[in-house]
DNA sequence: ATGGTAGACGATCTA
């Protein structure tokens, strides 16, 4: 009995539906995760993704900006839409599913790329992020009793050396800044999440899901950052067969500027 | 050291 769960900032939804349904079609995971459809609820492609077989859709949409959804296989329950920082952003969602007589949560979070100063005095964007992380650090993997949890998303931060492209260059960067990095290991050390993607993929080697629209040839640069994350639970770990990282999505027409990235769990 | 691209929206704002 397989499961498998795609993770994609897809930087407006409509706008990239085409390759929404091709990964549908290829990948074809269980559950989709997007983040930054930038559409509102009933502006969400829903009909498209339920022909495809993805016939239990929650959104958590808001006009313009941000916002996030899950498109599902499997039926979901329990969806709930927390508005961290109290300031209405449409950047989190989480329901409930089961496989293998398991019941899991399974939490879609879009955190705030916090500007371009790395510092929340005379940067307030940055401040969000701060405190956006620290918020997050109450949610533990352990949370609801019998319940395990995944948590994917795109969460703005690389936090090892070997998530970004020049450990060195990037430290005054945010996405890679101390505070940041050390926050969200926080978040993964005191919530008892594990880190999936570094299961798969040993720490000493490079791995990213993000490279930015302003390089001129981002595949020869390469400054990529492993920005889109996939934890759970520990039970759920020895059930992990593998993580696909779609690299050459970023090579398609119209690209986002995050691939998808996609978990693989058997029983 | 700097500036570079992208999307939604229609005033720039967010990334």
């Amino acid at each position: 009995m397989n499961l498998s769960i795609t993770t994609w900032n897809i930087n407006s939804v409509r706008l990239r539906l085409p390759i929404v349904e091709d990964v549908l079609k290829t990948v074809a995971p269980d559950i989709l995760c997007l983040q930054e459809i930038k559409c509102q609820n009933d502006e969400f492609p829903a009909d498209a993704l339920k022909a495809l077989g993805y016939g239990n859709i929650i959104i958590h949409g808001q006009k313009g900006y941000h916002g996030v959804a899950i498109a599902s296989r499997l039926p979901l329950t329990e969806d709930h839409r927390q508005d961290y920082c109290g300031v209405g952003d449409a950047r989190h969602i989480s329901a409930i599913f089961e496989w293998g007589g398991r019941r899991i949560r399974i939490h879609n979070f879009y955190v705030p790329a916090g500007g371009d100063e790395p510092d929340r005095t005379v940067n307030p964007k940055f401040g969000h992020k701060l405190d956006f992380i620290r918020e997050m650090r109450e949610l533990k993997a352990g949370a609801e009793p019998g319940v395990s949890a995944i948590l994917v998303g795109d969460l703005n931060i690389a936090p090892l050396e070997n998530d970004v492209w020049s450990h060195k260059q990037m430290l005054k960067i945010v996405s890679h800044t101390p505070v940041e990095t050390e926050g969200l290991l926080d978040i993964m050390r005191e919530g008892a999440w594990v880190d999936l993607m570094r299961e798969h993929v040993p720490a000493d080697q490079k791995l990213y899901t993000w490279w930015s629209y302003r390089a001129k040839d981002w595949a020869a640069a390469d400054r990529g950052r492993r920005l889109d994350h996939i934890w759970s639970s520990e039970d759920l770990k020895a059930n992990l067969r593998g993580i696909e990282i779609l690299k050459e999505a970023r090579g398609w027409e119209k690209p986002s500027d995050h691939v998808p990235v996609t978990a693989r769990f058997s029983l």
